[in-house]
DNA sequence: AAGTACAACAACCGCCTTATG
DNA sequence: ACATAAGGCGGTTGTTGTACT
């Protein structure tokens, strides 16, 4: 037995997993008339359950058109490319992948994907670096994890590693040495995100020099056990210290209350009243359900979003009432323009292009146009609607390839300018 | 072999939106 | 304009299956 107690309730009708018979009953209701009134339906096809119950079970489970079996390696990075974008809006995901039902890909979200970006350290939520507090304490799992991931994923022999796109540039062909290097980078990377975050919570020790002295040990142990190896084709040793004095700088910066690092990861101000469902009500999901991915917003093209739309996707209506309060919030914003040299990339941008298309990108698509992307275009009736036909669509940018892209690309962020010049 | 811990997932619950009178 | 019913959505629960000790 799954799920609740099969026994009676109060209410006299059974509640708990369905039993075959009870199936065929509704199959065969449902063939013969249609569900009509789910409510009506029990008494007519003699079942003792509640509509509620008959729908949830034909909707999730006895509808002929269901997929049922593992998700394709397509379809988990469709998933997480679609997650990214609009959260856990799991009816709407689940419109894009035909045969899937939210209920399925809600499941395995939870019990796979979240897992697998948190092992890789990104967040699920926001599919930016982790920024817990507890990073640091879970350092040498991280490192190790992180290692791991890179060294598969960078494996060349794994020509399907989301990793590697399929241009042949040996851009991201590294030795293990560099691999390994750039394992260590991510977590870094990592850390900078935490100890940026916290400066200005209650939890601003992480940022203390005791623990810039422990990731400068971290490296400096390394350093000494590869030493040939460079990142990215620069002596390291320079390049670390470059990236703490930047984290001191961060942190000096929030410190003043100027700094944009530290509040990269704060509140989204939503400048929008109360939506319980955001579908209904902004082209964005709110801060409330924490669902808008703040890296999502490329500042570069903000502006240009900022007119009302009203759009439909997948069916349910979004109506914007004016730009996500995010958008006007420049720490979430993209520095490939403004001054913030400073302030961490961002994994995936979205912006809406001069013709109209509401476009997300990686953060190296966005100059070096090497990836595709999702599209979303917004038609001349308003609709929102996802190019899955993009036969690059396979190769399209993950919070995986935004990773990889990110430590590849020199160009993008003038972040990583400056930490690499 | 038995016990324990965890993963998987169907099904439920509560809340929200939409439809209808 | 309002009330209520129905449908839909997202979060959570709780049992089963499996791996591990």
């Amino acid at each position: 037995m799954m799920g609740r107690s099969a026994s009676s309730e109060e209410n006299g009708l059974k509640k708990g997993p369905w039993t075959p018979e009870e199936d065929q009953k509704l199959v065969d209701y449902i063939r013969r008339n249609g569900h009509g009134s789910w409510r009506a339906l029990p008494k007519l096809a003699g079942l003792n359950r509640c509509g509620k119950s008959c729908r949830l079970r034909w909707t999730n489970y006895l509808r002929p058109d269901i997929k049922r079996g593992k998700f394709t390696e397509d379809e988990e990075k469709l998933i997480i490319n679609l997650h990214a974008v609009l959260g856990n809006k799991w009816s709407t995901i689940a419109g894009h992948l035909p045969g899937r039902t939210d209920n399925e890909i809600k499941n395995f979200w939870n019990t796979h994907l979240k897992k697998k970006l948190l092992q890789m350290g990104i967040d699920p939520v926001t599919h930016r670096p982790r920024t817990d507090l507890n990073i640091l304490s879970d350092l040498p799992h991280l490192l190790a994890a992180a290692a791991n991931l890179a060294t598969s994923f960078f494996d060349n022999s794994n020509t399907n590693n989301p990793l590697i796109s399929s241009d042949t540039s040996n851009h991201l062909r590294l030795h293990y040495s560099d691999t390994a290097q750039l394992a260590k980078f991510q977590v870094l990377h990592n850390i900078l995100q935490v100890l940026g975050s916290t400066t200005t919570s209650s939890s601003a020790a992480n940022a203390n020099p005791a623990n810039l002295d422990a990731i400068y040990n971290l490296l400096g142990s390394s350093s000494s056990s590869s030493s040939s190896s460079t990142i990215f084709n620069m002596d390291r040793q320079p390049c670390v210290d470059e990236y703490l004095r930047f984290i001191e700088h961060s942190r000096l910066d929030n410190a003043f209350g100027h700094g944009p690092v530290g509040a990269v990861f704060g509140p989204h101000n939503p400048t929008s009243t109360t939506h319980h469902h955001v579908q209904s009500s902004t082209n964005f999901p709110t801060s409330h359900h924490h669902q808008l991915a703040p890296h999502l917003v490329d500042h570069h093209h903000v502006l240009s979003i900022n007119h009302p739309i009203s759009t439909t996707c997948n069916s349910s209506k979004i109506i914007s009432d004016g730009p996500p309060a995010v958008l006007n919030n420049p720490l979430f914003c993209n520095n490939n323009n403004n001054n913030n040299n400073n302030q961490l990339p961002p994994l995936v941008s979205v912006a809406l292009s001069p013709d109209g298309h509401l476009e997300t990108t990686t953060s190296s698509s966005l100059m070096s146009n090497r990836i595709s992307n999702q599209n979303y275009k917004v038609n001349p009736n308003n609709n929102i609607n996802l190019d899955l036909s993009n036969p690059n669509s396979s190769t399209t940018s993950t919070t995986f390839e935004a990773w990889g892209d990110l430590l590849d690309d020199e160009t993008t962020d003038s972040y990583w300018k400056h930490i690499m010049e």
